[in-house]
DNA sequence: CGCTCACCGGACAGTCAAGTCCATTTCCGG
DNA sequence: CCGGAAATGGACTTGACTGTCCGGTGAGCG
């Protein structure tokens, strides 16, 4: 279980984006401080976090980044793919090429169990959930 | 949701050795045709099956490898913490130091939930249960 | 207009997993 | 005892991820 540090480096930034007061934008150099991410690495993943449309950038005076949409419809998944991985589901974990339903390796079903928990889990947790705490419950077993 | 390659690898080669005739030895050459991975890479992996005790490796005429204890008493989690990854929890998924209980990011209740989820999964499944494919259930729901 | 501020983006360096190559050691069979 | 078969282990290469540096670009303000 893990996930590189360019993705979480993303989580924490959209965090303390999502805690501020919508609509103010804050500076690359202050997200830095408040975030311990070093600054210039931080520059490159805001680039990936703008071209996903995930965020909104405004350069000059009073510039920064701002969240391009509501919290609410911030994905956990949008942010980890907007970063560039993380998401590409192992189709199996003995990393055979060809492994599915009609011809599952012999941990085929757990494994996949355990990552359709995960996806379900990235799709459905948003920044506002994150914001609040308050966690959606899962909407039905498999 | 990944494992990276190198304990991909050493499943495939201890699903192949549980799966021959108990106490004959495969040779790593053998083991690499039948499994893919490149031959001098397999032996780096081989080694640290044999030094983390799961196999037991024989050298020239007849030799080769063989499991070192019964198929029921390997898991998953020994295989893959022999290989050296894939176990330390992420402790955290913003990668905070100081992240638990006690004090919790805002997504670490259900960051653990998968966490233990996985690692329970890791702790329950054995070698033998890969051979006849039947999968222990889940002691019980959280 | 012109200055400063902040993002943009390419070039570059360090680290580690993944993989190769080859000499060495150890063992078995004849 | 000898020759070959097999594992062992160190040195080396490669590429992705992480991180730095710095010149360029565009926006706002006086």
């Amino acid at each position: 279980m893990h996930v590189n540090q360019t993705a979480q480096y993303a989580l924490r930034a959209m965090l303390h984006l999502a805690a501020l007061p919508k609509g103010s934008p804050a500076r690359a150099r202050d997200l830095s401080r408040a975030t311990g991410i070093p600054p210039a690495y931080l520059s490159k993943i805001m680039r990936r976090l703008v071209t996903g449309g995930l965020l909104r950038a405004r350069k000059g005076h009073g510039g920064g980044f701002a969240l391009a949409r509501r919290p609410e419809s911030i994905r956990l998944r949008d942010v980890l793919g907007a970063v560039g991985g993380e998401l590409e589901r192992d189709l199996c974990i003995f990393g055979n090429g060809r492994c599915d339903a009609s011809a599952p390796c012999p941990l085929h079903h757990s494994w996949s169990e355990l990552n359709d928990a995960f996806h379900s889990w990235a799709r459905r947790t948003t920044l506002a959930d994150m914001k609040t705490g308050r966690l959606r419950r899962r909407a039905g077993r498999r």
